[in-house]
DNA sequence: ACTCTGTTTTGGTATGACCAAATAAGAGGC
DNA sequence: GCCTCTTATTTGGTCATACCAAAACAGAGT
């Protein structure tokens, strides 16, 4: 018989001096009182001013730099960031990398991508506007014009995928656009560069292009699908090459 | 030149002793030397073991802590979570809640999630296999016996959610779905109670499965489009009653 | 103005200590 | 034996102090 109520939202538990700090200092960054850029004060400062010990200084500092919200480097001074999804994100690449291990794991993510790419040129298809179209054909022109650059193709390459969700103007899905680009890239730059596959990638962008531009919602995700799913048959072959 | 093999006293690495120490124990949870469900072993153990201080040892805790390898409760054992997206995007709840202040900033969301779901139904009324339809089929009467039990139409209608997400057989979808729900459902959860809204909303499920049943992946999408829409405008008052 | 150098500051780590809450162990009652 | 209450022990949270090496700073010299 269990004498106790379910509610387990324990709030009688005395937080913990720690994170009173973490969010003192939280609440400093979103207000402005620490600008991004700033250096976070020196630990014994922050000792002297809130009255606590060097411990839990530090370890609200952790807190804050494993949100994303500074940037800790060994031995340096913490620098503000911006609060940001991206940022938010970024915190947990590390473990987000081990569960990625193996083909599967990056094919997941891939797939995950195809999905939310393949739904965002549908919405551009049907609703972008001449202005938007516009910024993707300068996309796609870069992109053409880099095709015997590798390294610039790789980047106009991404800036042409990037402009599908800035169409949007939705922040949480730029923050995706980026969590996909750094938790995929790791994999895509073990490919060794090869002018073909630019140009190959190129038409592909052209083709999706065009679909955009003539309004067909079906083609353009059609299209996307091809070469994303082409772009994954050129990945593949740097796990196991059987 | 000479290197030390055992972790000495002396500091002369760059990287710091807690980072190490904060990599041995992901290992071991990774490795299933540290169980889910497990304790960590005590502080002082730790300690001992690893031939660190307990400032070292407490920071390399809170860093699986921030990481969402352990779930840590003020004054008890942390105890070894399973390393997901899920526990990882869990971690940055937090931050994630603070930028989503405000009527936009969860419409930002709300967004993201419309078009990941639309995506979502368009695959399954295209490449839904009969066991996964029924499914969705039993989630839907699930939804349909419950329409009278609010906090239980609230369960059911999230869950025959999750089966969209479940199909694809995606751990990154599936986070996703968790993140949706996690971040969103605070918002949701200050609505009243409402009978006929839960009718409204069992027909708008029941009407998107009929779709997806059909295979009719535009009538899908628009009906899930609506259903959501219809969603957003019923929380939208939650915030400024202009 | 720039590089080199000595000094001060600051982050990383180690110790040791204390408290209060959690847990384990023991005692007593049914 | 099983359950509850009490006591002893363990353990996490916090503080104070100290030392080292790297970073930031300040001058001196070119």
């Amino acid at each position: 018989m269990a004498k106790d109520q379910i509610s387990d939202t324990k709030q009688s538990d005395r937080e913990r001096a720690a994170d009173r700090l973490f969010l003192t200092l939280m609440e400093m960054i979103e207000q402005g009182q620490l600008k991004e850029g700033d250096a976070l004060p020196p630990e014994r400062e922050i000792v002297a001013t809130y009255g606590v010990s060097r411990t839990v200084a530090r370890e609200a500092v952790q807190a804050l730099a494993n949100r994303g919200l500074v940037d800790a480097r060994p031995r340096f001074r913490p620098v503000v960031k911006r609060p940001s999804y991206e940022n938010a994100l970024e915190t947990v690449g590390d473990v987000i990398a081990r569960l990625l291990q193996g083909e599967s794991g990056v094919r997941n993510l891939f797939e995950a991508r195809m999905l939310v790419e393949g739904a965002l040129v549908r919405k551009a298809a049907s609703r972008a506007t001449p202005a938007e179209v516009s910024k993707l054909a300068r996309a796609l022109h870069a992109n053409k014009s880099a095709v015997n650059d590798s390294p610039q193709f790789y980047h106009t390459d991404q800036a042409f995928h990037r402009i599908l969700y800035e169409i949007t103007q939705n922040p949480v899905l730029l923050a995706t656009h980026k969590a996909f680009v750094d938790w995929l890239s790791p994999h895509w730059v073990q490919m060794p560069p090869a002018t073909e596959r630019n140009q190959a990638n190129y038409e592909a962008h052209a083709a999706i292009f065009d679909a955009i531009q003539d309004g067909d919602a079906d083609r353009a995700e059609d299209t996307l699908n091809a070469h994303l799913e082409e772009a994954w048959d050129q990945v593949r072959g740097t796990f196991n090459k059987l």
